[in-house]
Formats: structure tokens, sequence, C-alpha cells
DNA sequence: CCTTATAGACCGACGGTCGGTCTAATAAAT
DNA sequence: ATTTATTAGACCGACCGTCGGTCTATAAGG
């Protein structure tokens, strides 16, 4: 009966759980029992390696923004591709599964919601406001906010996340657009980048209508 | 002890009250019975008026929502000032104590904040927007996409509220800048209009100053 | 004028859920 | 031998929500 792991492990392996219950029934309808039940630990071994539930929310959250952050570090510290199409990469990713955790298409999920989205904006934001700025001095890009640029396109995000604004399908195409629209604005791109982008963002058109 | 009133009377009164509640220590650290000591009623009573907390809180949103309607809509209604005023003054009154709830520096708060800010943008955007198209008219703005400008400017606003994003002075300063070059970019406003907008903005710089 | 009835507002003890604590025993690792 | 990880689950207390019953007002019937 007894198994023994590492501490580092054990929280791995809680987290992992964690991640399946709280992204099927969110997290407030998600009881410490159930996370008991499924991961087949005790009471007392849970409460060992977390002080409370929501500490398990936040070392989840956590866990979820730092596998990310790498991914968008990649991407910005790649030198064979462009500060316009290191942009489209990082969005592509953040409107994979929303801005956050999969598929909370309920409501209640605030907590978790509002967690996830603030620490993702800072924790994301720097690394993107990098990529502005490549594209600044290679003359993609043009903006006196680089900073406030991304934060603002960070939370325009928002209005596509199904678990937060139900949209018809026509809504959305519009919002889709607006937001390349904004994007070249706000960032002032070059026509070549204006062109690189919806070359890219043509190519994988699935992006807009995987997201609903 | 019993006192008799009118059912939307004393749900009225209980929103008064669960509204200062709220406001001062959070929707979720405001027990139930926080409410009935406050309002010196019965949980019976409490529960005959409204079926769960949760429902409380929404009423209470709504309730807010539907007075800062209406004071948008007398805005956006005035034929005396032009739409880059009537703009002005809709982003005042909505600043006024953030988005939504007055002073809800707690975080915790995500229930309350989640739900009042989506309900906002779905009752205020069409009204706003109807202020861009009528500046379009005028010529004093200029944009394809006036509603998704509309929504996309309601969210930047979480990024001004001290509740959801803690910021040093001169980083306020900065993205309260950034906020205005925005708006004129994604409105395309004319000179004129920009030229209005910074006499506004330069006479109530208390606004930005307020909100933190 | 005096009962009787009906409805709607009101009451508060109680039930059930859930997060979190505590204890006491135990096994593996160092 | 001490420390670290674990187990099992009884127990606690805070909370939300329910339920049976009560009070008041107004109206109808005698």
């Amino acid at each position: 009966m007894r198994v023994i792991k590492e501490s580092k492990e054990r929280k791995n392996e809680i987290l992992d759980i964690v991640e399946h219950l709280f992204n099927e029934k969110g997290y407030a309808k998600t009881t410490v029992d159930d996370i008991l039940k499924e991961s087949g630990i005790a009471k007392g071994t849970l409460y060992y390696h977390f002080k409370s539930k929501e500490d398990i929310l936040s070392a989840m959250i956590e866990r979820q923004i730092e596998r990310r952050k790498q991914s968008i570090r990649q991407i910005a510290e790649d030198k064979t591709i462009s500060a316009a199409e290191k942009l489209f990469q990082v969005i592509t990713l953040l409107s994979k599964s929303g801005t956050l955790a999969d598929g909370l298409h309920e409501k209640e999920n605030s907590e978790l919601h509002q967690k996830s989205f603030t620490r993702s904006l800072m924790r994301f934001a720097p690394i993107m406001t990098d990529i502005i700025e490549q594209g600044i001095k290679s003359g993609e890009f043009s903006t006196p906010y680089p900073r406030e640029s991304v934060e603002l396109l960070f939370c325009a995000s928002q209005l596509h996340d199904p678990g937060v604004f139900v949209w018809t399908k026509e809504e959305r195409r519009r919002k889709v657009e607006a937001f390349f629209w904004i994007l070249e604005l706000t960032l002032g791109m070059s026509d070549d980048a204006k062109a690189e982008l919806y070359r890219l963002a043509g190519i994988s058109k699935e992006v807009s209508e995987n997201n609903g």
C-alpha cells in the first residue's frame, strides 16, 4: 500500500491530478476529497505537501506558467525568424487552450481564471516586450509603448476566451479580424511585417476557428 | 421586532447592505450570517427573497450596472456635447471606483470582479459603440471596428484597476498615457478630437491620479 | 362586529458539506 | 537513530441552505 516518493515527485503527481480535475469540474466544485480519491493518497499526505487547497491551485498555475514561459522564451530567442513571426507564434501558443487552463467553459472558475490571467500577464509580458523591441530594432514595428501594447493585447485576448465570453461564429470572426487590425496599429507594423503576419495567419487559420 | 415590508423594498434594503459588505470585506469573506447581522433579519427571510448567496451577488451587480447604464445613456443622448467629450465623460465615469465595485483591493474577489466585468462589458459596450458611431458621422473618429474597439478599451481598463494589478506611480502614469494613445489610434481620432480629449484630460487630471 | 381564511413576509433551529487539523503508528532513507 | 514521507480517519468549525412553523394584514362570510 505504502509508496514513498520524493516530495517533488509526489507534488507533481498531485498537480497532474488536480490539473485534470480543475479543468474538468472547476476549482470550486472540486473537493479535497475528490483529489484524495483520484490520487489514492491520504488527507494527511496532501496536507503534508500543500498547506491549503488554494495553495494547490497556485502551485498548479505556477507550474503551467513556467512551462509556457519556457516555450515563449524559446521562441523569443530563436535567431532564425523575424519578430513578426515570433509574435505570431506566441499568440498561437497562448490562444491554444485559452490563455490559461484548458477547457473551463464553466463559470465559477473565476478564481482559477483570474489568478492565471494576472500571473500570466506579469510573467509573459516582459518576454513579449523583448520581442517587440527586437522588432523595433529591425524596423518591423514602431511604437512608443511596447510594454503597454503587449499588456493591452494580452487583455484583449480575454475577449476570445470562450470561458469568459460567448459569441456567435460571425462575431468571433469579426473579433479576430479586429484583433489583427489593432495589432498592426498599436505596434506600428511595417508593410512587410503586415504581409508576413497575414501570410502566417492565412496558413494556420485553424487558430481562430479552433478557439470556440 | 417583526417589521413587514414589501418584497421590492426589502430586497433593495438587503442589496444596500451587501453592497457595503462586499465592497468592504469581499464577496467570499462575507458570510450570510454577516448579512443577517447587519440587516437585522432572519435567515429564512433572506432566503425568502433570494435563492442563494450568489443570487444576491448577481442582483447587486445587476442593480449597480443598471444605475450606471442610465448615467451612460444620459451622456450618450446629450445633444450639446461632441462625441469625444461623451467618450471622455464615460471613461471618467467608469474609471471612478474601478470598472465595477468600489475599493476591492482584495484578491479573492474574483467572483465579484469577473461577473461584474463581463456583465458590464455586455451592457455598456452597445451604448459606447453608439457614441463612437456618432463620432464617425461627425468626423471625429474613424474606425472599421467601432464595437470591437470599445470592447478592447473596456478590457484594457482592467490594467488600471488597482484590485487586479498593482503598479508603481510611474508605471501607472505611463499606462494612462498609453491608454490615451491607443484610444486615438484605434478610434482614428481627428486632430480636433484629439485636442479636445487632451483639453478635457488636462482639466481633470485627478481622474488618473485618484485611481490608485 | 366578529370570526375565519388566505397570502405573504418572517423566524431561527437544524442539517449537510467541505476545508482543514490532529494523532498515532509505520516504513524508508540517511 | 533521527529525519522524512505516509497512512487512516475521527474530529472540528465555518458556512450555506432548508424546513416547519409564526405573525400580520386584509378580505370574506356569518
